[in-house]
DNA sequence: ATAAATAAAGATTTAAAACTCTTTTTATTG
DNA sequence: CAATAAAAAGAGTTTTAAATCTTTATTTAT
């Protein structure tokens, strides 16, 4: 049995974007987490809460493990929340100025992810595993992209009908 | 508490390059599976073999686990093995042929990995979660590398000391 | 033929992420 | 003030990846 194969550029975009082996890069709370935190941003103003169960109905995301998540994100402050009948959850005014960034140091920042995507301890341009550079563009890529989206950036995205928060 | 802050791109490159936020991306066992198979076809040509042992401590992996990810790249022909004494892993000839791609389809293939980094259902460019294109970019990058890269590529750079395998 | 060295196979354990369930606290409303 | 609705908190379960341990099969050398 043999794994060689010939294939170019073209074939791995049929073959591979749409079954996607690639790819985890984030903890699953951190996806619930931005798409909790722009549904607040859009439905949780002018007066207006969103409900747990509004939100994990919405998402599609488990109900507990969400309210876990969005705990937290009150707590550091990327929205608030009030207790009670009618209470819920809903944007402050710093809401639509957070960075993605922001909250992924929230729910990923203590898990301590290898340097190096082969695991290899040192790891800097100067002593680089074989795919270092590769990772670095690709890394950077996101990290850019996530330091300089928002959380309103991606809200206003969503209620232009530009991109989708479920289904 | 707050999250909010005003960062510049580089500011993040001092600040997360570093230490490395980002992003596992791929399992472990990939990572030690692409630098096994380079290990071997560096050190495990003309005659010679490379012993289980000698590879986990070469690279600083666990034996056993190690060993485990070598059967299925010996099972899906990426190098060859024999038993007994002064048994061990070599090269073939396709060895060095070997894309990055088929390693990673045969440590993570099954995993079924989401398709959205957000982790929402139906993805693609028409319907897109807000970072979608973000994503697609990074993603489009790697495996851009992994299929034109091979297991002979990254052992020339290994071995003209461009990169290293372990440490 | 026996012993030794080695990979292969299988079973088990550990650790972490993902998810669920239960109880408590806080606010609102009648 | 009592009942209720909601988030907060905490404990517990499940699942998966990662790692370890044990046994078996194969090859070589003596
Ligand atoms: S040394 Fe491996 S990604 Fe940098
Ligand atoms: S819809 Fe989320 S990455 Fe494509």
């Amino acid at each position: 049995m043999s794994a060689v194969s010939s294939r170019t550029d073209s074939d791995h975009r049929m073959e591979y974007c749409g079954r996607a082996y690639l790819c985890r890069m984030f903890s699953k709370a951190f996806g619930y987490a931005l798409r909790a935190a722009v549904y607040v941003a859009i439905h949780g103003k002018d007066g207006k809460k969103v409900s747990l169960q509004e939100a994990s109905d919405a998402l599609g995301v488990p109900h507990h493990f969400l309210g876990k998540i969005m705990q937290d994100l009150v707590k550091h402050g990327i929205f608030d929340s009030i207790k009670g009948p009618n209470g819920g959850f809903y944007a402050n005014s710093g809401t639509p100025q957070m960075f993605l960034i922001d909250i992924l140091k929230i729910t990923d920042g203590n898990l301590v992810f290898d340097q190096c995507a082969l695991g290899i301890r040192r790891c800097n341009a100067a002593h680089p595993c074989p795919l270092h550079h590769d990772f670095a563009n690709c890394r950077d890529g996101m990290i850019q992209a996530l330091t300089v989206k928002t959380v309103g950036i991606l809200a206003e995205d969503v209620e232009s009908g530009m991109s989708f928060l479920a289904r």
